[in-house]
DNA sequence: GCTATGATTTATTAAATAAATTAACATTGA
DNA sequence: TCAATGTTAATTTATTTAATAAATCATAGC
């Protein structure tokens, strides 16, 4: 309750600003005359801020529209091209880097894969030397680089920028966004993994006309994100979503946490593992993906198994939320039907009809760059909140 | 994503009297000087509104403070007797109205008993019999009704105020809005119990000076609210909050809902029912609360096996949400130390330990009121939004 | 009397709306 | 074919709203 922002001219005009980027993004190309009118706003205001906009490069002017009996409208955009990001993925198998214009498409990108005993400075220096690679490989993006964003898995500290806990690495208490904002000099913005698919999904995917809508990211956890109104809900203490850990059972494997019943450990992709394991196959989830896909019928039980658990705590998300639309993340999900099919059948069943029937399930739009695209959001946000 | 309001004068006044008002209720009474320093207007601004809603009879001059060098500063507070609202809760065993001052004071109360076979028109009987009542015995109530406030369990269209379906009577699709303005007069609102009960706390219970926090009501059902900057999310089609039936098990015994596994047959008051049935207890939950307070061991087996579940999930929440504060509320809880300590301590065991140390979990303030207490927050916060 | 605090008044300012104006077209009819 | 007319888009100018800033009035303590 601190913080109050009393209603001022500032926040009129800063909100107005805001509903025309946003509707630049979403609608672009549009006219002024256009936006006046979605936005309830007159004319004047609309060219009055839009002057700004394009006085600080952020938008510009490019064609004419199609006239319908009068002058031709000039469309606004996007500048997608003033500045650029730089983009980090910290995954459980692999760290992500690229580079991104002004509309978060990806302009380059490098994969490094990790291994579990990858210590924080190598990942350092992994980032480093990607950074470097893409910057000397895209000329254009010298002296415009805008800020970096950085989505990781397991627990962080958004406020102060982060890593509290990275599970699959052991890392505690690192201070990635100190640390990249010296490296390169421009800021840097940290968001756990499902947060940054959430924004993603809501700039660029499914979420982008939805008020409301869920967000799980499954890979050896599972995260949930709940974003409201184009903002991510997020605790008391930045820990909202800590899904893979709620109880389906009241036993099971031993989880990660000290408890049994956790989600993480039926529906995972480390379940998919275990219950391949049970089955004779030693492989990792990527390798049951491609037995599954060859016919294997072990395979294709053990992922079918792991989606039935995946589609009862979607259920749950369906009965607790009644979400409009709920994208579904992570290598598994991103490629194999078998679990994302399972699962969807498997929600149908557990949860209660009308609410299910209200609700989309879908894949995240940009599958494997979900999240990539979703820390270059972390860095627009706060430019465009900014202005 | 309809309905866009964008900046402007309108807005900015109306966010800064839904200020205004906010901290005369939340702080009253209260100097114009101490407004403008904590909501950071000048005290220009705040003169000019609050000369407003003292025009409009919403707030009224009290005594005067003490001097601190100075002018003694007028203090401001609600006007509690310029308007009154009756609330009605149709619970599952009876029908509760009230009649409340604008402060949410209860002036009186009539509490008419049910029974499942109670019909919808024998239940708008009782409303309109007890509402005459009350007027009647509260003369200053006469013309000066601001409207009703209606909370009720089950599923409720909260836009078209009608009772979508009410399990324990089996009502279905009763426009009780239209009929209860038709009735009185006055403007009616409608919205489930948990919700009601979400809404008092916020005003005026533990969920006061927290952003964001969570309630839950057991009753024979088990519902939560999300409650975020004084607003309650109500999901896509109004459903948010059916976390009874969402499965923390694989079987069990068949929920109402067809499925099995549900939180609501594992911890609710129908669970402890079912559980002292076992035990050889033939009696209703509140006879098995007797019992148990007498010292029976049967029944103190009974509630604390359900307040085990009911702490299960309710750790589940704590992981799904991050939530400062979460409210429990119902019959039972508000009475019963073997049900609401135990549900505290399972929750403690079952949720993750760094989000459950900053979780506080606290009977609703107004306990058996809270409902009541709420459905008049539904009118006074049409009023106050409306101003 | 002086100084500090609370509340109000008056003047100013920011940023919206309203209305008029300019720009650039399409349509129509002689 | 093209001038007259009507439309739509964008901008300019005047006005309005509701804020802030600064001065003033009202009380108080010392």
């Amino acid at each position: 309750m601190d913080n109050i922002v009393p209603g001022s001219f500032q926040l009129m005009k800063k909100i107005n600003t805001g509903l025309i980027i946003d509707i630049i993004r979403l609608k672009g190309p549009i006219s002024r005359a256009e936006i006046a009118k979605t936005l309830n706003l007159t004319p004047a205001t609309v060219t009055n801020i839009t002057a700004e906009l394009i006085n600080k490069n952020i938008i510009v002017e490019s064609d004419l529209g199609q006239s319908t009996g009068g002058r031709k409208p000039i469309l606004l955009k996007i500048n997608a091209e003033s500045y650029y990001i730089v983009s980090i993925h910290i995954g459980s198998t692999g760290i992500r880097t690229a580079i991104l214009n002004m509309e978060s498409k990806i302009l380059d990108k490098i994969t490094v894969k990790t291994r579990p005993e990858t210590t924080y400075e190598e990942a350092i220096k992994i980032i480093k030397e990607s950074v470097e690679r893409l910057i000397t490989q895209n000329e254009k993006v010298k002296g415009k680089l805008l800020g970096i964003g950085i989505a990781a898995h397991g627990i962080v500290d958004t406020e102060k920028g982060k890593i509290v806990f990275s599970p699959n690495y052991g890392w505690k208490d690192k201070d990635i966004r100190t640390d990249l904002e010296r490296m390169f000099d421009v800021p840097a913005f940290l968001d756990r993994d499902v947060r940054a698919m959430a924004l993603s999904e809501s700039w660029y995917g499914a979420g982008k006309y939805v008020d409301q809508f869920i967000s799980v990211k499954i890979g050896y956890g599972v995260g949930v994100a709940l974003t409201n109104n184009k903002q991510q809900i997020r605790g008391y203490t930045d820990g909202f979503g800590e899904f893979g850990h709620t109880k389906i059972a009241f036993d099971g494997p031993l989880c990660s946490c000290g408890n049994r019943g956790c989600i993480e450990t039926f529906s995972s992709e480390k379940a998919v593992e275990r219950y391949a394991a049970e089955l004779g196959i030693d492989a990792d989830c990527m390798a049951v993906h491609e037995l599954s896909l060859n016919g294997d019928e072990r395979a294709i039980t053990a992922i079918n198994k792991a989606s039935e658990y995946l589609g009862l705590a979607i259920a749950n998300l369906i009965n607790i939320f009644n979400p409009r639309l709920i994208v579904l993340g992570g290598d598994l999900i991103d490629i194999n039907d078998y679990y994302f099919n399972g699962a969807v059948e498997s929600a149908k069943k557990y949860a209660l009809t009308d609410l299910y029937k209200v609700c989309e399930i879908k894949r995240a739009e940009s599958k494997g760059d979900a999240i990539i695209k979703g820390a270059a959001v972390l860095v627009l946000e706060n430019l465009f909140d900014n202005i």
